[in-house]
DNA sequence: AAATGTAATGTTATAAAATATCGTATTCAA
DNA sequence: TTGAATACGATATTTTATAACATTACATTT
């Protein structure tokens, strides 16, 4: 397996003793790539690099159901704006899913922040709305792409 | 056509003035169906509602322009996690969509909250970045559901 | 009202994303 | 060491979405 701080390792073998599951080689290999890559990939990109990575073929299902176990321990997140899937590198905020979108450039970045969080939660709150998941996705243009003059589409 | 307020056809007809577009017959009869029936519906319901309503073969594509159309007006909002279109309620929020999604009875509400608003607006002004679109979705139990004692899954 | 350019629609095919079903293999605890 | 639970594999299929290209409708100008 790569290169892939100690850091991570813990918190996934955390995250799965917490549920009482197995950080398993096929499960730490799709993290791992989740990770290292740090960028969002959909799932058929995964199925082409873990291929690549075992030197055998993965079915669709596999990284599926990967990835889904992935979420349910909030070690993953799904971008459901883009179908892609990206590693949670705020650990503090498992099931709490906020992302900016360029739509430029395509770069993502995950945000944390405690005031939108908090106006979430309220509005739960307020609604009798028992909270289990959070998806914020804020599509637009980043700092980069909004001062240049060329501006692209949608 | 069915009964659909008044209200909403001016709404629309504003919305493709405003673009300088036709609020054609099929565009119409697409957002009536949403407005009729006010819940989420997946791109394919929405074919076999079309057909059965204009009584002949309608092609997905026809269905997703239509929808593509309808959202970039501001008219519908697209639920990202659970891939359904759903007329949107609160004219004034055109390209904020925010709706509060009940894992158990499916019930899905459309939220309309300032506080919300400012925080994912504050955020995006911190970072520099050009916001053309927001996508929130709260997932749990509703009110009734969280009530009651056998919590179904997710 | 004919000509023209653009907007909107139609048709066919295909791609991308996700799940169903059933069977096999591991793992771990009794 | 065996049996239950967990995890994995293989094949097929379903669901969601787009590509490529042809045709029609509409508005505008002449």
């Amino acid at each position: 397996m790569p290169e892939v701080d100690q850091k991570w390792r813990d918190l996934a073998e955390a995250r799965c003793n917490a549920v009482n599951a197995r950080l398993t080689p096929a499960r730490w290999s799709v993290y791992t790539e989740l990770v290292s890559l740090g960028t969002p990939l959909s799932a058929y990109d995964l199925i082409s690099l873990q291929e690549k990575r075992l030197g055998r073929k993965i079915a669709p299902l596999t990284i599926y159901r990967h990835l889904d176990f992935l979420i349910n321990v909030g070690l993953v997140h799904k971008i459901e704006s883009t179908h892609t899937y990206v590693a949670c590198f705020h650990p503090e905020h498992e099931f709490e899913s906020q992302y900016l979108l360029c739509s430029a450039c395509g770069r993502v970045d995950e945000l944390e922040s405690s005031a939108i969080d908090s106006a979430l939660k309220d509005m739960a709150q307020q609604r009798g709305f028992h909270l289990t998941k959070s998806v914020v996705e804020l599509s637009g243009f980043c700092e980069d792409c909004s001062s240049v003059d060329s501006q692209p589409n949608q």
